[in-house]
Order: C-alpha cells, then sequence, then structure tokens
DNA sequence: GTAGCCATACCGAACAGTCGGTTTGTCTGT
DNA sequence: ACAGACAAACCGACTGTTCGGTATGGCTAC
C-alpha cells in the first residue's frame, strides 16, 4: 500500500488518520504501523517516539500557515485586505488539512510539556501578527474598538478549531465559499458598519 | 479533603480537576482516588468504570443547557431577544464550567461509541433548536439570508469550543462582559445590519 | 439492653491485558 | 566486510478492573 520509497510518509499519513479518527492516547504504534504496512521496527529507524509523530504534525501546520501569514503581511495591500486574505487563507488551509486541525486541537495536552511550550510560543507568534492588522485598522477606524481586541481575535480563531467538528468535505459547500462566509461574518462582526459583501466575495 | 459525606462529589470533583489538566487517557483511576482522598474500592463502589465519569460529565452539562434553552424558548418574549438570552446564557454557562467544557470539547471521542452517539443525539437537539431561532429570525426578516443557517450556527458554536482555550477566570474580564460581548459579535454578523448595542447591554 | 443478623460502605492486593520502546538478527547493496 | 534498512521477538511498566475480606451501624427478637 505505501509507496516503495516512503516509509516515512506512509507512517505520517497512516498516523494522521488513526489520529484523527481515534484520538493519539487511544492509537498504539502497533496500528499505526500495521496501517501503513511497515513494520515497529521501520518505524523506530525513522521516527525517535510516538511523540514525535504527533509533533510532525503541529510543525508542520504551524510552519505552513506561518508562513503564509507572513507572506499576506508582506504585501502592500490595505489593512482591511490583509486581514481579509489572512482570514480565507487560514481557513482554506484549515480546510485542506481538517484531519491534522482535529488532532491539532483535540491532543495539544498530548505532548510532552517542553513541546508543548514550542507550540504554544509558535502559535502566539501567529497570534501577535493577527492582531497586529486588527489593531492597525482599529487606528485607521475601520474596525470597532469598544470590545477587547482579545475578543475579537478570539471570536475568529473559534472558527478554526471549530471547523473539525463540523465540516464535512462530503457536504454540499465547497472550501473556499465556506472560507469566504466565515470571513464575511467575522469582519461584519467587527466593522464599524455591516456592509454585506459576501455575494461579490464568492464571484471573485 | 474530601467532605465527610461525599465521596461521590469528592471523586466528581477531581475527576473533571485532573481530565482538565491531563486529559482522560492520561489522568489513572489511581490519582483521581488519590486527589480525592479515597480508595479505588470506595469508588467502584459508586461508579461502575472509569468511562462513567467522563459520562456524567456530559450528562451534567447537557442537561442544565439543555433545560436553560428550553426555558428560554418557552417565553413570550420576541425572537431577538430569545436568541440574544440563549447566546449569554450558554456562554456564561461555558464560563461558568468552564473545565467541564475543556474536558467536553477535548476528550468526546474516548467515550464508548453508544455513549458517543447519546451525546452526539443531545447535542444535535440543542442545535436544532438554536437553529429555529435563527431561522425565525430570518422570517421576520431580522437576520441575514445570504449565508446558510449552519454557517451562521456553527459561527457561534465555535466561540463555545474555543472558550476554555483562551478565558481564564484570573483574567481582568468579567464572565457576563465576555457574553454580552461574544453575542455582540456574533448578532452583528448575522444581522441585516451592523447596530452595536454592546455598550448599552453591558450595563443592564 | 443485648445478642444475632445483615446490608452497605469501604479497603487494597492481585490480575490480566496493553503499550511504547529495545534488542537482536537478517537481508541487501556496495 | 560493512553499513543502512528493515523484521520479529521481547521487556518492563503501567492500567482499569476485580474480588475476598473487614468495619460500621441499624433492625429485630427476646
Amino acid at each position: 500500500m505505501a509507496a516503495t520509497a516512503g516509509v516515512k510518509d506512509a507512517v505520517r499519513t497512516a498516523a494522521v488518520d488513526l489520529f484523527a479518527k481515534n484520538g493519539f492516547a487511544n492509537t498504539s504504534v502497533q496500528q499505526i504501523v500495521d496501517a501503513a504496512g511497515v513494520t515497529k521496527g521501520a518505524m523506530y529507524h525513522y521516527f525517535c517516539s510516538k511523540d514525535e509523530l504527533l509533533f510532525g504534525i503541529y510543525e508542520h501546520l504551524l510552519t505552513l500557515q506561518g508562513e503564509h501569514l507572513a507572506a499576506i503581511v508582506a504585501t502592500g495591500d490595505t489593512t482591511e485586505q490583509k486581514l481579509r486574505a489572512a482570514c480565507i487563507d487560514v481557513i482554506e488551509t484549515s480546510i485542506e488539512f481538517l484531519d491534522e486541525g482535529t488532532v491539532f486541537f483535540r491532543s495539544a495536552h498530548m505532548l510532552p510539556a517542553e513541546k508543548q511550550l514550542e507550540v504554544k510560543h509558535r502559535r502566539r507568534e501567529y497570534n501577535d501578527q493577527f492582531v497586529s492588522l486588527v489593531e492597525a485598522g482599529q487606528r485607521e477606524g475601520v474596525y470597532r474598538t469598544d470590545i477587547p481586541r482579545a475578543v475579537l481575535v478570539a471570536n475568529f480563531f473559534s472558527d478554526l478549531h471549530y471547523l473539525p467538528q463540523w465540516y464535512s468535505a462530503d457536504g454540499p459547500e465547497d472550501g473556499s465559499l465556506i472560507a469566504a462566509q466565515l470571513t464575511d461574518l467575522f469582519l461584519a462582526g467587527i466593522g464599524i458598519r455591516n456592509n454585506s459583501t459576501v455575494n461579490t466575495l464568492t464571484k471573485e
């Protein structure tokens, strides 16, 4: 089943799949290697622990989304364009890696304390960049200031957490459409006025 | 440490605490009974399994929030008043039982499949009642109809899921204030126009 | 009152199974 | 012959649960 060249990938794929379906603690190393079509010896030749398998999932997502956000911030767009692009991107990425997201939000506490700190730190970096965008928008007078920034931002990140719980790729809705809709709801909520733009957005 | 009369309560409290802090799978029965100041024998005299301990947490929250929502729906208020009250209540309840919420959203997949189904079913009941309120508001022309109801509602429930991850009781913000703010953000997002009312709301 | 009876509450050692990880050995290409 | 890539057997630690047994306290018969 696994590609001839690619024990690592086969193990990773199987691990994400099983972790998402049954949870990290309920998935044994034996189940993973069976699903990947390899043996424990092969797996431990490439990965030094089960924890590392889990941490790899976090690494991958955090790096990917961090790079995306940095690229968006570095453009010459307006603050509003940047924030919208950032929202759309992170939702679309979360949909693309839905299984990873499931594991991410459910099993972070299973990581060894040291790795948990690293994840926390890197998430904070993402969060801070995001907050900066909102702050800039507030200074420009386009976002409301009557609610703490932390609450405004939490209101958006919550969508990412919940996504793996309700979104189904088999559903009638396309990922990009959902991304546009959730982004619109968020921006409508934090805007000075509620200018609905979702109808034009979904066409571009 | 445990009240002289109350092995059950002592165990329950300790279990919620440890499950929230270390996760269900990482908490051994021995740890629970040690923290509760009782023995395993005593615990298994009252609870037939570790799973039942977990399920009890779900039962409690689901029953409580279900009753609250039913009471709100049964009032003679307008749809808008009902929806606002429902939002405020469920956020406040989630803050009051923050540890339970942590366990709820993180460890549901650890339940035996049969119990998982029951939880799913009862959550669907809550969800359906909530959707009905939004639907009524749409018919009355006060909520937008350009985004699927499922997305509108998911956008709110997501806040509940995320709450245990960022809200801290030690923080500067009061629970009721956060509830009003998050509710306002949600209602502003789904409203035909974005009428900010949070300033008056937090005074009432 | 008090002796006998019994249900309930509780104890804690032991069991049986599972798991992550390691050791040892084999095969293959160079 | 030697090193990297694996396979298979194995180990020690830990877990949820069980179960034989003890302590307590109320009820009944006399």
